[in-house]
DNA sequence: AATATCCTCAACCGCCGTGTC
DNA sequence: TGACACGGCGGTTGAGGATAT
């Protein structure tokens, strides 16, 4: 005898999450934590399997979730960290707390794949030129087989290296995130875009709704005194817009309806679903204020906490802080010094 | 202005390892 | 021990928006 069946097939909606749906399940993890799928659609009553309300939960609504422009640091490292651990996104979004495996895969799949296949031909067509010499650019397993030992040994020490550097910036307490600049070679052009706030960065209209999510819940205000402003302004605003979410939603289903009412993630979630500017009134926090450790504590579920505590660390990523606290002339090195190889 | 084409990304699908009974 | 479900992951899809013609 096994477990009992998941979810009947029969009944079970599919597409695109409304924002009701969102509440209520954002309520419930809220109450419960996150876990235990297979009793979230029994428990809260939503008509989606538990794969969907996990995914959901993980992909966009769990706190802690930039969205988004990639900024060029993140977008190095993805390049570095596939290249080193090829098409594993989960472990690749390890070392990206913010960003899912799933935004990781879009963003591979859509832009970073076109642009190293171009950097590639052109690189193939510059070799050519050269009657064949290897060069010794970005990594693909032709052009790696190609390379002469020497190049190949340096180029993996720089992908270890990359690899440290993503652990050393996932791992870094203070405000030196990922949107930092990232050297003092860089481009005058690459400085003032990433000294500015991230939120300024980002000119999509499309938003985190997570962040804010995070920010909202009760028990990431509670505790959150780090940032009372961020607290009073997120409080603020949705105590100007609950009116307007209660008239939405006049019959709330739970007590846990009520408080994400009064706090006001609600607001998010259906304004998140009409993809308007609303988020961009929020956007002057720090990213790094959005991973609180109540918000680590949402995303222990499928991320490791990098940033409270040292028990979650993996082997590997135990092996890279290790290496990295003793090799800090490697650590100095910056992702500029490795775009020969790109 | 209308239509076609391209692009993005949220969500689904199916597989696999693990846990439960 | 085997059967089956769960949870997680990577690949893929398709709706909707953006851009080109």
């Amino acid at each position: 005898m096994g477990r009992p069946p998941c979810c009947d097939k029969i009944g079970v909606k599919k597409g695109p999450w409304t924002p009701e749906e969102d509440i209520i399940l954002v309520s419930y993890i809220q109450q419960n934590g996150p876990g235990n799928w297979r009793s979230v659609p029994t428990n809260t009553g939503l008509l989606r399997c538990s794969k969907s309300c996990r995914l959901r939960w993980t992909n966009y609504l769990r706190p802690g979730i930039k969205r988004g422009n990639f900024t060029e640091q993140e977008e190095k490292m993805i390049i570095h960290l596939q290249a080193l651990l090829g098409n594993r996104w989960a472990a690749i979004a390890s070392y990206l707390p913010q960003r899912t495996d799933n935004d990781i895969k879009n963003y591979w799949n859509t832009h970073l794949k076109k642009k190293l296949d171009k950097l590639h031909e052109d690189s193939d067509q510059e070799t050519h030129h050269r009657h064949g010499t290897s060069k010794g650019c970005h990594s693909s397993p032709s052009s790696e087989t190609t390379m002469y030992k020497g190049q190949w040994e340096r180029r993996l020490q720089t992908d270890i290296h990359m690899a440290k550097q993503a652990l050393c910036d996932a791992l870094s307490l203070d405000n030196k995130s990922i949107n930092l600049p990232v050297s003092s070679s860089a481009t005058t052009s690459e400085k003032s875009q990433s000294v500015l706030p991230p939120s300024t960065q980002c000119t999509s209209t499309y938003a985190s709704s997570a962040e804010n999510i995070a920010r909202l819940l009760p028990d990431w205000m509670k505790c959150s005194k780090k940032s009372p402003q961020t607290s009073s302004e997120s409080i603020e605003t949705t105590h100007t817009r609950s009116s307007l979410i209660n008239q939405q939603f006049p019959s709330p289903p739970s007590e846990a309806y009520d408080n994400s009412v009064q706090f006001g993630y609600s607001n998010n979630l259906i304004h998140n679903h009409q993809k308007d500017n609303y988020y961009s009134n929020y956007s002057n926090s720090d990213v790094s204020q959005s991973v609180s450790p109540e918000t680590s504590r949402f995303q222990d579920e499928s991320k490791p906490n990098v940033e409270n505590e040292m028990a979650p660390l993996s082997f590997l990523e135990k092996w890279l802080f290790d290496e990295a606290s003793t090799q800090g002339d490697l650590m100095n090195m910056s992702l500029e010094e490795s775009d020969d190889f790109f």
